[in-house]
DNA sequence: TGTACATCAGTGAACGCGCGTTCACTGATGTAC
DNA sequence: TGTACATCAGTGAACGCGCGTTCACTGATGTAC
């Protein structure tokens, strides 16, 4: 039995951290995740990663650099979400019934996000940031497309199959977007939070009915 | 001229302060005003009133017990601006189409108020509290409505008029309430914080229209 | 192949900050007799 | 009408808390010659 076969890690283990970026924006996602965008505190990331405190700033210009990248990733993770619920929706053969099959799956996936991940869908989306940024790359899901570009596709498909006049199709996104964000953060964060998973689904299938026949 | 006419006030002048709780309230409501519930400071609401921190216990069991306040009463001010916006529709005698117009106006109200207030708009319905208390009395706007009993009557005129079919009737408060919620919270909280106002305007008409034609 | 050196990811210590909340208290006011 | 007393809205002092950020530094690593 070898015994001080290797140096005692005991002294300065840490020093070359190696991965301590990721290590920093993992422990921020876990944060997000348990408490949302004012959870993130960048001390505990450093702490987590087994760091001094300042040790953060060599790879986040300051706290809010490190949220950001947090509501990066976690708006990847709700186009995954998006993705996965799209995946699971059959093709017909009709393109149109097709086609709105698909955009309920983006809207029922989001929402199911929101419900599942309350604290990383306010991450995502409750962190001051803007709509010219939607498409930025570190957004993406495993697909490469953010939500708003996962929205818009099947948007595009809509109209293709002629179900969408192509004169609504312009901001359509923010119609519909704006439609199931606000049941994401009543049901997360608001007055709709006391409601119980059958209303709420019961809730969500009706506004998916709404934006169906309205946008 | 005068000198020491009356009493100085210098020593002792707030031991009976008389409307703390109103004091603390307005200060509470006016930080909120500016910075969002999180920024409701309860020692910085006694130092406005002038009195020491923990007067504040004597009409607040905690913090949150006065963040809640502030909540109703911003409430209160969101039913108000919508009240406000209903006031402004012409009744041209058209049951269906006033009705449809009024329900127009409910939305572009609340929308208007979440522009207007966005430190209010927060604090009125992104604080939890649960859809069973939407009808309290003390988040009610001077016509004794809360906000969500607004949307509910003017839900009832379109039922009345024939717009809305009977069926469709229960739980469409949510339905209208997340398009325009979610365009709110985008507008002043996410992704479509950078939008100009001409551009907004035209999402929330198009929202409106959504709503109208899908509900 | 060995050496000098620049780079830069980490350290350690400290600053300034203000919060919510609790404790034991004081003394002005209203009320009962 | 005067007095004793209970009430309770305020005071003053303190506790414990942890944050973000900056400063001057160290020393392991990679690179040029």
């Amino acid at each position: 039995m070898p015994v001080n076969s290797s140096p005692l890690p005991q002294a300065r283990t840490t020093y070359r951290h190696g991965g301590l970026r990721d290590a920093l924006l993992a422990a921020g996602i876990d944060m997000a995740r348990r408490g949302g965008p004012d959870a993130v505190i960048l001390r505990e990331a450093t702490r987590t990663a087994g760091v001094s405190p300042n040790a953060a700033y060599r790879h986040f210009a300051d706290r809010q650099a490190l949220v950001l990248a947090v509501s990066a990733v976690a708006q990847g993770m709700a186009a995954d979400r998006m993705e996965a619920e799209l995946a699971s929706v059959p093709s017909t053969g009709d393109a149109a019934s097709d086609a709105r099959r698909r955009l309920r799956a983006v809207g029922s996936g989001y929402v199911g996000f929101a419900r599942e991940e309350p604290g990383l869908f306010r991450a995502a989306f409750s962190v001051p940031d803007d709509l010219s940024n939607s498409a930025s790359p570190d957004k993406a899901g495993m697909a490469g497309l953010t939500p708003f570009q996962v929205l818009g596709e099947v948007l595009d498909e809509l109209v293709a199959a002629g179900v969408l006049p192509t004169e609504r199709r312009p901001g359509a996104e923010l119609l519909a977007w704006s439609s199931v964000h606000g049941l994401g953060m009543l049901v997360i964060d608001g007055p709709l939070r006391g409601l119980d998973d059958r209303m709420i689904d019961g809730t969500m299938y009706g506004l998916l009915d709404m934006v169906d026949r309205g946008l």
